[in-house]
Parts: structure tokens; C-alpha cells; sequence
RNA sequence: GAUUCGAUAGCUCAGCUGGUAGAGCAUAACACUUUUAAUGUUAGGGUCCUGGGUUCGAGCCCCAGUCGAAUCACCA
């Protein structure tokens, strides 16, 4: 057999030699004798190019047969040796002993996310981390296009923003000489392709938020959104549950995850809430017929912050946010927002304050956030004028008014529901690691200093 | 942005009331034909994050800064 890899450790008694070869696959074995690789006088190859020469980090390629050593360990004895390529700097070494503790781990953090390259080489664990990711990526593509949507690419770089509640990272185009923007949601692109007739569209889409970092933050993430005409929001919520349960099995092979000190099942059904009753459940209290200075009054109660520029709907996220959201390991959908938070979610069939809408909560963050799509184009435009007052009130996080996306509605848009899924947030959840940097390649992070 | 903790050899870490730096692994050399955290002997390796200050003397104490982590705030 042949053989070519990273050598990443060696054990040299003489005139024999074991060292181990490490390839995307993993680590084997192999066994090298000094005359079976150098059958003639000349004995350059092992004891200058393997003895001397070559060090832990470099490539090398080799011929041989498998075999088991006394010791019983399946190696590659190895017949012929290549040497490919060099390290020139000295690899981390960490070390395990047979009942599988690590010695000299290479585990600075800073170090890890700054030379991501040497911690894939030296941590298997993070090389498999990273392949779940992409596995669970991978099954949520083919879930989608079983559904019979198409994956489909929009403009990363906007002359509006639009689509979520942030603020944005801001560039400019020399040419037009004009002001971009890097997309902090894609989901009026996604509705206006939903308005041109295809029924199903979904885009994996890096969005860049300028907001705080932290283990949960980094300012460019990926969300997939999806969005299906003819559905609405129950529709999306038994998707969701389905696709979540496919993910966790085939990831796990069984819909339980464990999540640091928590067991998380993604078995359907998941619990689900609506947002009044997920309030009334941990605090106790019904606030659906409050206005907004009796909410103020609850929220100073619960110890709740406040500012001014906060209206209806930004205080009721503040009491979810602060005493609800924490609590929700298992996921569970809260659904029923009011009206003012969800300036594109269609009104609530049952009741005009509310909308349509869900997200879905899972180890005390969200996951996902949905809605039956607000498709008629005098309540959207009502929707971004209210925004603008948000605006002016001093809410950085209040949406533009879009006219190009009002034309579009205004041509008319099917009945359509519509979802964001937080890849990176996900991957946390279903790879059990504590912070996103550990399920992103290269993460944000200060420039090293010069020198 | 705030608070707390951290930064010493390539990696993991020690260090003393403040007296000029130590281990293991890695590296180099020698020995060794079935080892596996190989082993034995020997050697080299440091601007103790940066800049100031206190002191006869600072890796250690004080001040300022850089970078990282955790928590908080904004957000997903």
C-alpha cells in the first residue's frame, strides 16, 4: 500500500524506527528498518534523511504492507520512504498516554484561533468539529432541496439594509461613488425572488452585524433562510422540528445531544409557547393587555433595564430576553409576537396586535426565527414608516424603508413563510462547544502586533 | 465599552517577603532491530508582553498601554 502524510512522532532504537503518520483520516503506525529501506551499501536515506533530517510536522510518502506489531498495534511496514515536504518551524507536540490524557496540550486559546492551521494539525477534536459542521450544513441542504427549493445566491453588498434589527458595517463603491453596505440579513432579496415565482428559495448567507463580540458574537456569522410560498408559520414550525431532529440523528445517531451539563433532545414534537404565555409561565405575570407605560411599571418590578427609546415591543423582548430566554434549554418555539417587534411578519389571523410568528429557543438562545411573511404592500408600508418613527426616537436598530421591496409587494406576493436558522449558534449546540469561536475557522480577533 | 483574571524556553507550566530563571516534552549529539507519553547519557535554548516608576537591586511591587479569556451591556 502507499501511504503519504504528516509525521507526528518518531521513536528511533537504532538501526529500527516506529513513527506515526497523520492524514485527514487520522494517525497510523508505521515501522521502518534501517536495510530493508536502504537494501544497498549506501545508507544515506535512513540514517541521514529519516534519522537526521526530518522532523515532526514534515511530509513524507511511503510504501509497505500491514502488519501487527508484538505489541499488537496494526502499523505499515513500511519498504519504501519518500521525503515531500518540510516543516521549518516546530510543531506543537501533545502527548497521550494509553488511558487517553493529554500531556502539553496546545490549548491557549488566542494561540489556537490566531495559527487555526496548527491546531487542526495538533487537535483532533477540532478538525471534528469543524466535520460536523459541515455534515449538519450538508443535511440541511438536501432536507431543503428534498422540499423541492432552490439554493440560490443575493447581494452581500447592499445600497440598503435590511431584514433584521442592526447595525451595519458601512463601505463605499468608488465607481458609482456611493454608499454600500454588507448585508445584515438577506430576506428582502429571498421574498422579492419569492414575488418572480419560485416557490421554495434558500440561501446559506454570511451576514456582517457591527455590534458587540463575545462567545456568542462574532460580527460576520452564517444563517441559512428559507423561504416557501404557500406555507405559513405552522407549516414552518413542523419543518423545523423535522429538520432539527434529522441533524441531531444524523450527527449523533440518535436525537440526543449533550450540551455541556445538559441533555438536549431534538425529538419531535418540541414545546412550544406563545410569547404572552412564556411570559405568564416564568413571571407570572399577563401582560398582554399592558400598554406601554404599565410594562414600564413590570419591568422596573422584574428589575428589568430600560431607556427611552424603547417602545411596546422592545420592553416585552427585554422581559423574555431576561427572564425567559435563559430558562429555555430543551428547544421550544415561542410564538405570537407582538406586532411591533416584526415589521415584515404578516398579522396574526386571530388577533390584529399580534404576528404570525416564531423563533425557536434552544440552550438559552435563539436558534431560529420565523414568520408567515407580511405580504400585503400597504400594511409592509405602514410597517417601515412606523420603523422610521422608531428611528427618529433614537432606536439604532430601526429598519429603512425599502422602496424597491415595496414595488415588489405591490406586484404581489404569494402567501409565503418564511425562516432563519443561526448556522454558527446551531453548530454550539450540536457539536457541545461553549463559545462560537470554537465552531468558526478563523474568528475575530485584534491583530497581532508588529515585530 | 465596563469589571475580573491572565501573558515566563517552540509547547505545557513552575518560580521567591524583591537578590540576576527552572522542569517535562520538543530540539542537537551519542547509544539502541518491535517501540508506543520509547529508553539511557550529554548539550544548547529566555529582552520573564511593551513602556515608565519605586528600589542598592524588579519576572515579582506601583502606574500606563497591548493582546487574550470570562462576566456584563448591544445583538444572532
Amino acid at each position: 500500500m502507499k501511504l503519504a502524510g504528516r509525521l507526528m512522532s518518531r521513536r528511533i532504537m537504532g538501526k529500527a524506527s516506529f513513527a506515526e503518520l497523520q492524514d485527514a483520516q487520522g494517525r497510523i503506525q508505521i515501522y521502518l528498518n534501517r536495510d530493508e529501506i536502504c537494501p544497498g551499501e549506501d545508507k544515506t536515506l535512513y540514517n541521514d534523511v529519516f534519522k537526521k533530517l526530518s522532523d515532526i510536522g514534515d511530509f513524507i510518502g511511503i510504501e509497505g504492507y500491514v502488519f501487527r506489531t508484538q505489541v499488537g498495534e496494526i502499523s505499515v511496514h513500511v519498504t519504501s520512504f519518500t521525503f515531500l515536504s518540510k516543516s521549518i518551524r516546530p510543531l506543537p507536540i501533545v502527548k497521550r498516554d494509553e488511558a487517553g490524557n493529554v500531556y502539553d496540550g496546545f490549548n491557549d486559546p488566542e494561540q489556537r484561533y490566531r495559527m487555526r492551521y496548527v491546531d487542526l494539525v495538533v487537535n483532533p477534536q477540532v478538525r471534528e468539529t469543524f466535520r460536523m459542521r459541515s455534515k449538519l450544513v450538508q443535511t440541511m441542504r438536501e432536507h431543503f432541496n428534498q422540499l423541492g427549493c432552490l439554493e440560490v445566491e443575493t447581494p452581500i453588498l447592499q445600497p440598503l439594509y435590511g431584514g433584521a434589527a442592526a447595525r451595519p458595517f458601512k463601505t463605499h463603491h468608488n465607481a458609482l461613488d456611493m454608499t454600500l453596505y454588507l448585508r445584515i440579513a438577506n430576506e428582502l432579496y429571498l421574498k422579492r425572488l419569492i414575488v418572480g415565482g419560485f416557490d421554495g428559495v434558500y440561501e446559506f448567507s454570511k451576514d456582517f452585524r457591527n455590534e458587540g463580540m463575545s462567545r456568542f458574537h462574532n460580527p460576520e456569522f452564517t444563517q441559512v433562510e428559507l423561504y416557501v410560498a404557500y406555507k405559513d408559520y405552522q407549516w414552518m414550525m413542523d419543518m423545523t422540528e423535522e429538520l432539527l431532529e434529522k441533524v441531531a440523528i444524523n450527527l449523533h445517531g440518535t436525537p440526543e445531544v449533550q450540551v455541556g451539563e445538559h441533555t438536549i433532545s431534538f425529538q419531535r414534537p418540541f414545546a412550544r409557547f406563545t410569547m404572552y404565555g412564556a411570559i405568564q409561565h416564568f413571571t407570572g405575570h399577563d401582560i398582554s393587555e399592558m400598554d406601554e407605560a404599565a410594562l414600564r411599571n413590570l419591568c422596573k418590578e422584574l428589575k428589568v433595564e430600560t431607556d427611552n427609546s424603547m417602545g411596546r415591543a422592545k420592553l416585552i423582548d427585554e422581559i423574555f430576553g431576561t427572564h425567559c430566554e435563559p430558562k429555555l434549554i430543551q428547544p421550544t418555539f415561542i410564538t405570537d409576537y407582538p406586532v411591533e417587534m416584526s415589521p415584515l411578519a404578516k398579522k396574526h389571523r386571530d388577533n390584529p396586535h399580534l404576528v404570525e410568528r416564531f423563533e425557536l429557543i434552544c440552550n438559552g438562545k435563539e436558534v431560529a426565527n420565523s414568520f408567515s411573511e407580511l405580504n400585503d404592500p400597504l400594511d409592509q408600508r405602514a410597517r417601515f414608516e412606523e420603523q422610521l418613527t422608531m428611528g427618529l426616537r433614537g432606536d439604532e436598530e430601526a429598519m429603512m424603508l425599502d422602496e424597491d421591496f415595496l414595488r415588489a409587494l405591490e406586484f404581489g406576493m404569494p402567501p409565503t413563510a418564511g425562516i432563519g436558522i443561526g448556522i454558527d449558534r446551531l453548530a454550539m449546540i450540536m457539536t457541545n462547544q461553549p463559545s462560537i469561536q470554537e465552531v468558526l475557522f478563523f474568528p475575530h480577533i485584534r491583530p497581532e502586533k508588529e515585530g
